[in-house]
Formats: structure tokens, C-alpha cells, sequence
DNA sequence: CGGCATTTTGACAATCGTCAATCAGTGTGG
DNA sequence: CCACACTGATTGACGATTGTCAAAATGCCG
């Protein structure tokens, strides 16, 4: 089984045998985290880059009035803080959801790759790019679509980003968080995810019990969402087709 | 005068002379554009990368029903579509609000600046880490503060970017674009962003007037607005204080 | 069984959108 | 010069969406 890492880099760029050994030795000696532990704080500059091998975690910013937006949900084959060696100190915090694995990558093992494996180094900045561009359709999500569209829309995006780590089957994956959790992410309250979370259900889109996200029409769910997967630019086929992995 | 560029860059990343030398040329023949054309639409794969002299462009999707998200502000200095020739094609769509000055740089120009120069190369990196951090804040700010405040937020923010690049006093600058089109970055109706506008006059905040937006008091509209210059990452002093250009 | 977190529900209030009308500014043709 | 059209700003009335508060129900775990 590939490192979630390969799988989705293998969605946008090109990689050979011995990239993909290299980016292999990468991941050897991960650590297990619990769920709901933070990870790094604003303002920090951690020396090593964080990446997530399995697990669901979140970038997140608490304002002065102690709401909280969680910015991105980071699955895996997810750099948390790839952009801090550059940027100098991290402008947000990271946080586990569930339980998580990780590896702490040393700033120079990046900075190898980047200089020494060129394809590699594509794929980074494809996956950056990437990421830049699920925030784009994240902004777009917030302010034209009412929340129950806006859920759904999170929800097909979370199946395909899944599905390509293979984490996810054709229609359902692991989705244990707290449905303010959910609502931080979303921007809405407790009550109001609620409510769009019960219309999706009675609709007969989705159904979600036991930390498991089932999608009972995929076709329908995009459909009410407006999804279009394009901005998630996975152009590669992968070797492997979609399937629970473990 | 230095480029918008060059101004931009150096708040980031270290340049030389060369560098900078460099980076003049790239910028020799710009061309007018119109306000409000179309530059270039989703699913394009443009071969050139564009990027904004003067004036006022941004990004922008458009939903199946007709409403329009404006994802960024793009200012002098800003790339268009950096991104384009690793994603791609395009996820969104890029229009002028005013009449700017552009210029269209080669793809191969941009590989070459990035292979054969490394304080550019990563003078790009931290230019895409920045946009991509300021995408973050704009999600917080949609997501978790009421319009008026993140009217505030976005005011704030411009302020401070437009004088990066010499393109404001120490209290105003241009912006010449309609309210419809400050609600569609805001993700609010005309109406409310007529309200929110007048809220922020009416406590003596902010005047606009003639398309010139001047803040009356920026400390207290940073207070309002709950606003951090952090996310920015301007780490490094520029060689010349703000000051109008022209 | 007893706590505790989480989900769910109801009632109500605040924010924000929509519709429609008015007002102000600008440019154009006669 | 004025009438006219047009765009954009502003206002009011109303409705829809969403948030807040509080309570009840459910489920989980010791």
C-alpha cells in the first residue's frame, strides 16, 4: 500500500520509481497522536514540517470574541505547515480532529528533495497550488451558498479528496467529528449544522451514524451542491482505483 | 520608481541587484486594459502568465444561479495565473474592475527566472504562500464576522497592501469599483453592502468618495475590525516608506 | 446507574437578502 | 441649454436565513 502521500501527488504529477522511494523513506517512523490536541500554535516557527498519514485534522484561527474558523481539514497524504520555512512563522494553528498519525519531516529533508528531484519538487508546488485552490472554492462555498448546499458541497469534496488517499469506498467515509466541529468549518452554529445536516438526511443524500459518512446518491448530492470537481485538478489517473485501504 | 513587483517581493524576499535587474526587464512592454473585461476565463490554460501593473483586477467564480464570489483582489505587483502551468487550466475566471496596466510574461521566462535564479524562486514561493494566507484570513472573515466588521477587515487589509507597493498615502487609496462589486468580494447583497458602508461612515471611520477610500482612523477600524497584520507575512522593511506613486 | 458530551428541538431574535422605489450623477442627443 | 436615458447609490418594507438561548433527548463510558 502506497504512502497517502504517493497517491495523491500521483493525482496531479508525475513521479518515477526512485521519487517515489525517496518520498517512501520520508515516512518511516511516524507517531500517533490523540484526537483533538493541538499540534502547532500561531505564531510559532516549527523546524520540522508535519505531514498527515492517517487520521482527520484542521487548520484553525480563534479570534479575539473566541469563535473559531477551521480553515482546511487536513487528511491524509496533508502537509500541515509546508509554507512556514518560507513564510517564517505560522499565521494559524493546526489541531487533530481525530486521532491521527504523523511524521515530522526535518526542513531539510524538503529542502533536498526540492533541490535534488525535480519531479518532486513539481509536486509540491502542485499540491500547494492545490490546496490554494480548495480555499478558493471553500470562499466561494461561504459566501454564495446557503448552508445546506454549502454542507453538501463540503461533503462531495471531502469524498473525492478521500477517495483519492484511499480512504474512502464509491460512496462513504470515516468522518467522526462533532457536529460543531463540523459547523467550524462551515461557519455556521451548532443548531444550524444541525438543521442542514437533518435536511441532507431526510432528503435521502447522505447518512452519518457512527462516524461514518455514507453518500446515498452521489450523483444527486452534486448535483444539489453545485460540485464540480475541477478545482481539486486531479488529471493523473491513479494506479489504484478507489477502496477502503487498511 | 521600482515595479509594483520588485516593491512587493522585497517585503518578503531578499533580491540583489541582478535579481532586480532582472525583474525590470520582464516588466518592459505592459498594455492598457479596459475596466471590467474578462482577462481570462475558468477552463482556460493560458500560456503566458499575466500580472497587474497598475489598476485594480480580480479573481472570480461565477455559480450555476448567476451569483458572482470575487476571490481576491488583485493589486499592482499580483499575479494573475502563477499558477496555471502546473495546474493546468484555470478554476476561475480573471476580470478588471478598473482600467489597469498588464503584462504578459512567457511561461518559459518564469522557468527560467526560477531555475536560474534562486532568491526569485523563492521570492515566488513566498508571493504564492502570501495569496494563499490571505485566501485563509478572508475565509475567517466571511465566516466569522458580521458584515460590517469584515467590510472593516477587507478595508484594512487593501490599506495595507496597496501601500506595499506605493500605491497608497498613509490613510487612503484608489478604489474606484461599484458596491455591487465590494458585495460580491464580501459575499453580501448590494443593499447590505450599502448599509455596511454607511455604518462604518456613520462612526466616523472610513470616507468614500470619488472612488478614493480614506480611513479616518486606522487604529480604531483595526480595533473594530479585529484586524492583524500577521497574515501578510511582511517581514522585512522596505526600502522606501508609503507614499503616493505617480 | 450516574455523569458527561453530543445531538436534537423549540422559541425567538438578529442578520442579511430581496423587491421596489427614489435619488443622484453622468453622459448623450437634440 | 435641456430632456432623456442610464448607471449606481440609497432607502423602506418585508421575508428568509441563520444565530442564540434554553431545554430535552440520546448515547457513551466509567
Amino acid at each position: 500500500m502506497p504512502s497517502p502521500l504517493i497517491s495523491k501527488l500521483e493525482r496531479g504529477a508525475y513521479l518515477n520509481d526512485e521519487d517515489r522511494a525517496r518520498l517512501e523513506k520520508v515516512v518511516r517512523h511516524p507517531r500517533r497522536v490523540g484526537a483533538r490536541e493541538n499540534l502547532i500554535h500561531e505564531g510559532e516557527a516549527p523546524s520540522n514540517v508535519h505531514l498527515v498519514l492517517d487520521g482527520l485534522a484542521c487548520r484553525y484561527k480563534v479570534l479575539a470574541n473566541g469563535r473559531r474558523q477551521i480553515i482546511a481539514f487536513l487528511i491524509p497524504g496533508d502537509f500541515c505547515d509546508f509554507h512556514v520555512a518560507i513564510l517564517g512563522a505560522m499565521d494559524h494553528g493546526i489541531a487533530t480532529l481525530t486521532p491521527c498519525t504523523m511524521v515530522s519531516i526535518p526542513a531539510e529533508t524538503i529542502l533536498e528533495l526540492t533541490t535534488y528531484y525535480p519531479r518532486i519538487s513539481r509536486a509540491f508546488w502542485w499540491s500547494t497550488l492545490v490546496d490554494e485552490a480548495i480555499l478558493r472554492e471553500w470562499l466561494v462555498n461561504m459566501g454564495q451558498r446557503p448552508a445546506d448546499r454549502q454542507m453538501a458541497h463540503a461533503l462531495c469534496e471531502l469524498l473525492v479528496r478521500f477517495q483519492t488517499v484511499g480512504r474512502a469506498t464509491a460512496d462513504s467515509f470515516g468522518f467522526p467529528i462533532t457536529q460543531e466541529e463540523f459547523g467550524d468549518a462551515l461557519g455556521l452554529s451548532v443548531v444550524h449544522t444541525n438543521r442542514s445536516l437533518q435536511y441532507l438526511r431526510q432528503e435521502g443524500l447522505i447518512t452519518l451514524a457512527g462516524g461514518v459518512m455514507t453518500v446515498l446518491d452521489v450523483d444527486r448530492l452534486r448535483e444539489f451542491a453545485g460540485f464540480k470537481a475541477n478545482y481539486l485538478h486531479l488529471t493523473l489517473l491513479s494506479n489504484d482505483g478507489p477502496g477502503m485501504a487498511d
